[in-house]
DNA sequence: TTGTACGCGTTATCAA
DNA sequence: TTGATAACGCGTACAA
């Protein structure tokens, strides 16, 4: 026997003959309640089925219980994952998640911001790797926020995320340590801060292998399926091969991969290829991708926790927490050929 | 010269030195408002840089601009393209959307739907292929919902998608019509709607060729990756190979190819395989995968608008949209091999 | 231990 | 054309 109207707490006050002022000290502060009356109360709400209405609640207190989960690509292999993270750490601090996904548009970030503003959410979390678009047009302080995946450029917003530079190191040891000597780095770039530590990790293990400078093959890319087959072509013009491919991520080693699949060479035989980021798709390649984990699910949590300790107690300043990734051996790599 | 505190209506109407009614007015209703009155209060606006609080605004109205939608797996290739054409059109009519991730589990299904009757969302689309868990339990009605890429069991939810036992009979056609007599369908299920159906075009196509049912193989399969490994394995063992594989969807494919691989096959001379839906990676498997393409976007369009016609005047009729799909010719079909 | 009454920011009704 | 004011549902001083 349900009405069509959800149950207000007025409903409940009425069913237990008390007033609403009660019913809301019998939800919140049990104990400055009689045991008989939260007892009444308790049986009201569970006959009304009463929920509270968050917004009202959130009108009134001004703030929330919902965290923001704004990313650019919400199909990005790496997204779901440390979602998983963020939402189980947010659920258990009773806190509840909600995402928007801005397909990198001005707009659509405005649109989250008027959300944010109006109290709706109190927390943010950014995959995008800058402050919302319009943030400062708009002139809105962000509420307490943490950067995931890719650091905020130039901005004091905290961070969360896998050591780029010693996962790439690791990755550039391992080919070194197969035997390579002309390494070829792919997706250099100047704009992501993530990327380009990626390729100060290379540039640490050549210089403490030796290697001349003369011998590195940096291709830029932007990091796409797309960019690694375009990269593996460029190669070819120059005529100046690699016997390995490290790349900025495994989008990118898809691309090189398929790239040299398609010119008709043996993979792992011919060449060694190693990617970064351990995407789902890595074990189902052929060869199977060798590559550098991130512990997404681990970041996801730590940036949770980070934001919802900054929600306890503001502090000032900015934070970095790097999480170290594992290097995951399949079938991608081997010892040099000597091409004649 | 911003303030901390967002500006309120009652900001606006100081500054314009009129009353809060007439903001309201002037920005809902503005040719019921004085032209001059009307540009003072836009100036003081802008000033303030007033934005609605949408919280207080839905409290009043008792509804939102806000459509949510549930899905038990964010990282389902199929997502996030759908999801495009479900939030471009929200906005062209002026909703947002939010997105609610449930991973299958009840107690999260709960909470969304607690979000729901606070009224913080309008309408609902169901990713789900079921009614919110806990949605009987907590016996609250469902605001207009639409269900997208698999139809709700047993309920008159409003559901659009790709036609499934059109596209299927395309699938097994095409393998029909390069000469194949054995085909196997991969990915057989008792429970989910969509695989049933698509396993019926399956059944028509084989029927028109007049292949005996005796000459069928049907595999069941839950449409994972490793399911279709699963498959090829089971097959293996039985000793009773097809010349081609049909598989329930991409994924399932993926395995199949994996596992054919594993077992040093060359493909596609060995063996064919299509698959159904056409995920991002189908082109970079090899062999490319020959498959049948889902109008993603288009879905997530049409199921948008009905959702929106619906909250416009309620029906009460149940409607079935059926988008019907391409078949996507790549490298995984050829002719069959006799193998001795 | 409990109840009364105000305010959160809007929109809508009713007079003026 | 405009303004006062009542609601929306809730939390919490303050009073009892």
């Amino acid at each position: 026997m349900q009405n069509s109207a959800p149950a207000t707490i007025e409903d409940v006050a009425r069913l237990a003959e008390v007033s609403i002022a009660t019913v809301s000290r019998a939800i919140h502060t049990p104990d400055k309640v009689a045991k008989s009356t939260r007892q009444r109360v308790n049986q009201a709400i569970a006959i009304t089925g009463y929920t509270t209405n968050a917004m009202a609640r959130s009108l009134r207190m001004g703030r929330s219980n919902m965290i923001l989960i704004l990313a650019p690509d919400i199909g990005d292999p790496n997204f779901s994952s440390t979602l998983i993270g963020l939402e189980n750490e947010a659920r258990a601090h009773g806190y509840g998640v909600l995402i928007g996904h801005t397909q990198n548009d001005p707009e659509r970030g405005l649109e989250y911001l008027k959300f944010l503003s109006s109290g709706q959410a109190t927390g943010l979390v950014l995959f995008t790797g800058h402050e919302p678009f319009g943030h400062q047009v708009a002139g809105t302080r962000l509420p307490p926020t943490v950067a995931v995946f890719e650091p905020v450029f130039g901005s004091k917003i905290s961070y969360v995320g896998v050591d780029d530079v010693a996962g790439a190191r690791k990755a550039a040891e391992h080919l070194l340590s197969a035997g390579h000597r002309r390494i070829a780095f792919i997706g250099d770039s100047r704009t992501r801060l993530g990327h380009k530590r990626r390729r100060q990790g290379y540039d640490l293990a050549l210089d403490a292998a030796r290697i001349a400078p003369e011998n590195r093959i940096v291709i830029e890319g932007e990091g796409t399926i797309e960019s690694g087959r375009l990269a593996v072509e460029q190669l070819f013009m120059r005529d100046t091969l690699p016997t390995a491919f490290m790349c900025v991520n495994d989008a990118t080693a898809i691309g090189v991969i398929n790239g040299l699949n398609a010119r008709g060479y043996d993979l792992p035989k011919d060449f060694s290829v190693i990617g970064f980021d351990d995407v789902p798709q890595a074990t189902y390649l052929s060869p199977a991708l060798t590559t550098i984990r991130q512990p997404r699910t681990a970041i996801g949590k730590q940036a949770m926790a980070l934001l919802l300790a900054q929600l306890a107690e503001r502090p000032t300043e900015r934070r970095e927490i790097l999480l170290m990734p594992d290097l995951i051996v399949r079938g991608s790599v081997t010892g040099p050929t000597v091409r004649r």
